[in-house]
DNA sequence: TTCTTTAATCGTATATTTACGATGAACGAT
DNA sequence: ATCGTTCATCGTAAATATACGATTAAAGAA
């Protein structure tokens, strides 16, 4: 793992970091888990289960599907979320790549 | 994993999300990872590896330190700054298990 | 066509983040 | 006691994030 000198930083690590980004909400990382547990779901439904706005909550879902973590299929009125299992997988690997590169336990 | 109502967001999602807000950004990333190479160094060196200057640096080192993932032992004028190998080891076995609940992969 | 449902977007307010230079505090060395 | 080194903090500016209600758009149902 060379460390470049001040130049910018790395493209993997912005993409990291970007993904962390969008998981730095407690709404978004249970969006996650509820597109998990339903599957597939409406926006309304996560509205339901979350103390916030329709509106906020449809940013959130931005904010995921801007990273890629979501999908949202369009269904008429209906817009059917669903998690986005690539990249989601792609941001698994990462993390644990970091992870094992800076622990040294 | 029961998908509780309305309610407030759970402690470990809150938590979870704070951390990930400490990696959301490249130069935090890159910090991490200057200090597993380095094993063990002060601030000017970390500011020698990064396009920022000085004071941000020393910003991006607070917030690390603000969530636990990096240690700074004062020794004189110098601060020698280390990863915090219990904090990481946590966030890595939590985020492992939201990635191995959200991903059906 | 008109009404209802669904969800995105707009407008807006407030808070937080990111960045910098300048200043200040702590300590070792002279 | 003064100087240089190291780093945190202050003051500040600009950008981004978070939240809400109101409005708009899109499509199916009446």
């Amino acid at each position: 793992m060379a460390l470049s000198k001040k130049g910018e930083f790395k493209t993997d690590d912005i993409w990291l970091a970007d993904i962390a980004k969008a998981l730095s909400h407690p709404a978004r990382i249970k969006i996650l888990k509820i597109l998990t547990e339903m599957n597939v779901c409406m926006c309304g439904d996560i509205v339901e289960l979350l103390p916030l706005s329709q509106s906020t909550v449809s940013q959130h879902l931005k904010e995921l599907k801007r990273v890629g973590l979501i999908k949202g299929d369009i269904e008429g009125p209906k817009v059917c979320y669903c998690i986005n299992n690539q990249t989601l997988q792609k941001a698994k690997k990462e993390l644990d790549k970091l992870f094992n590169q800076v622990c040294t336990c």
